[in-house]
DNA sequence: GATTTTTCAATTATAATTATTTTATATTTG
DNA sequence: CAAATATAAAATAATTATAATTGAAAAATC
């Protein structure tokens, strides 16, 4: 917890209960990607006067300060993810899950960089399908 | 605008003036990525008792048979994109544009393929910054 | 004249926001 | 140090905003 601490506080947030909790639930659910509604579900349970407005604020905090990102992957809610280094989503049109994949791409865009003349904030790149738990399934 | 209507019959949807002229709209604004509602907007002029709803029913057939893609970049809503080659966009955070960009990865994925196990389906890549237009405004 | 498509109007669904109150934390002061 | 004050964060409840859907009627097409 001491460590989360750090993390909240080299990065400019002071580190509430809540936001402690927060960031201890992407931590621990690193290839989930979850909506504001999950976080909120899942850390109900232990916090039982956690609002859906604090998960709200605090992701906006998170952003803000570049700990998380949003994902507009599905097109219908917000999915968050811990930022580690550059990866890429797969979104399973069966299950919803939003999954980690390992793609390394050669020509590989940076941050900061331009292309075609616009400059470059976000990359974000992804896939649809069936995953690999599914597919597994629909076999059977 | 013969040609058109054979562009829809060879994708199986009848060539109805509604269609044709949603269609139309794809050729003339390759670049554009229009919402529903700019559609709607720009068909009611020259159509002015299309509705909403006609704009959305053709935007799922045209979905259904191929001949669009449906966007979620911007989180809010869906971006419609005339699909031609495999090509990329570029979200200006500023003007809301979504532009093409060219940019070719060697290590292309393809529908179909297996990635981590998870069978492809569709493959979305875009990025977020400033454009172009918008960088060279702020200079000035 | 039967089928498909379009239109109209109303509704739904729900993610996200806002304003206000309450609570917690930090700072000041006697 | 302890009480008082100030600041920041969290919680409550209500609201907003709007993309998208639905069902039924009208129009068009074959």
């Amino acid at each position: 917890m001491e460590e989360l601490k750090n993390i909240l506080k080299e990065s400019g947030v002071k580190p509430t209960y809540q936001r402690l909790k927060i960031l201890d639930f992407f931590r621990k659910n690193i290839n989930v990607h979850p909506t504001v509604e999950m976080i909120y579900t899942e850390l109900a349970s232990e916090i039982p006067t956690i609002s859906m407005t604090t998960v709200y604020n605090t992701l906006s905090t998170f952003i803000e300060k570049g700990l998380v990102c949003g994902l507009t992957i599905t097109g219908t809610e917000v999915r968050y993810d811990f930022k580690t280094e550059s990866h890429h989503h797969f979104l399973c049109k069966e299950c919803g899950q939003i999954k980690d994949v390992d793609f390394a791409c050669s020509m590989a865009a940076k941050k900061g960089e331009l292309i075609d003349g616009h400059r470059i904030e976000e990359i974000h790149r992804y896939f649809k399908g069936t995953c690999r738990d599914c597919l597994k399934q629909m076999k059977t």
